[in-house]
RNA sequence: GCCCAGGUAGCUCAGUUGGUAGAGCAGCGGACUGAAAAUCCGCGUGUCGGUGGUUCGAAUCCGCCCCUGGGCA
């Protein structure tokens, strides 16, 4: 491999994605102990501080078994971004805490894994008035109409999203605006892999859909016994906007309605297992067509059938 | 036992003066380049409780039966 193509980049990594409930972060643990390897997360929820149940983050005494990088380790309050991700994937890397070790990267957000694999173009900051004015005539004005606007300004990107699809719609009249340039070109100077690709092991886990939801039931029940309501009394108590990310974490609008008497404490517990069902099913989608065919796909997080073929790379 | 109200898609329910049924939710499939636990797109045949009848034709009208809820005894 040509040396300055791979310089900076992370080697020897193991990626390990998958749906929630899957048991991917008891493998990545496993196999950090076993590998002598360094936990990173790469999951949107987990970086988060306050929601360690709620997101199913590592326990402390988990965490202390080996080191766990990107965990908790953001504010509630801000608005983290798969951008922001990176950036700190590449400080970790500057810092030279991935080398000498086993980096596994473990998550279930697959856009965290494209810009792992393949990058992420970087584009500017969207400054903070401009993002909340089109946010702003989001809510205002719907989606449609802003396609529409959009249309008028960048009719190639009009024509590549759906006219409902809000979310992106602002991020391209953002971009537009904030930069004068078409996320187009932005996105066409694609950013550069974060690891190499060469020396990682890509792994996915996908369980059988009835026992993924079984699983999802029982983590629930569990994250209710384990405290989950302390949690959403905590994070309610910092006041958040509710567009803020973290609070938009599975659990937290719905216990949220039953602390606050508006639905039983039993519906918010349906509503907030329905929800993580439909989670994982659109994780499930991403993992099954997303990745490539170097991606290891396994039913199980089978520790030994990893370490197998698991030798020590060069 | 009698009276009333219901029994229609997995759930909650619509269904105009009889022309063999449709919404929301759930579920399933899909997309995905900086909010991604986000955002968005597509998919609705089910003994219309059962049975007999009226009718060219019944979820819709009539009889009987079964079940659920409420009331009276």
């Amino acid at each position: 491999m040509d040396k300055s193509e791979g310089e900076g980049r992370i080697r020897n990594a193991i990626l390990i994605a998958g749906p929630t409930a899957s048991g991917k972060s008891r493998l990545a643990l496993e196999l950090a102990e076993a590998l002598g390897g360094t936990v990173v997360n790469a999951d949107s929820m987990q970086v988060y501080s306050v929601l360690d149940v709620l997101t199913a983050r590592p326990s402390a005494e988990e965490m202390r078994r080996a080191p766990h990088l990107l965990y908790g380790h953001v504010d509630p309050g801000i608005v983290y971004s798969t951008g922001a991700w990176q950036r700190d994937v590449v400080a970790l890397a500057d810092s030279g805490r991935l080398s000498g070790t086993r980096p596994i990267f473990v998550g279930g957000t697959g856009l965290y894994f494209r810009a792992l694999e393949e990058g992420i173009s970087e584009m500017p900051d969207v400054p903070e008035p401009i993002r909340e004015h089109w946010r702003g005539e989001l809510a205002q004005k719907g989606a449609e109409a802003l396609h529409r606007v959009l249309a008028g300004r960048d009719p190639k990107v009009a024509a590549m999203l759906r006219p409902g699809d809000g979310q992106r719609i602002v991020r391209a009249l953002e971009v537009l605006e904030a930069s004068g340039r078409s996320i187009l070109d932005w996105q066409a100077e694609r950013g550069r892999p974060l690891i190499d690709p060469g020396s990682a092991r890509f792994i996915v886990i996908e369980p059988d859909r009835a026992e993924l939801v079984a699983r999802i039931d029982r983590r629930f029940d569990g994250m209710i016994e384990a405290g989950a309501l302390e949690e959403v009394k905590a994070i309610a108590a910092l006041d958040l906007e509710p567009q803020l990310p973290a609070m938009k974490a599975i659990g937290v609008r719905e216990l949220q309605a039953a602390l606050a008497g508006e639905i039983s404490m039993a519906e918010a517990i349906e509503r907030a297992k329905i929800a993580t069902r439909q989670y994982a099913k659109r994780q499930s989608t991403w993992f099954r067509h997303q990745p490539g065919p170097h991606w290891q796909r396994l039913r199980q997080p089978d520790i030994a059938a990893i370490l197998k073929a698991a030798g020590p790379p060069a």
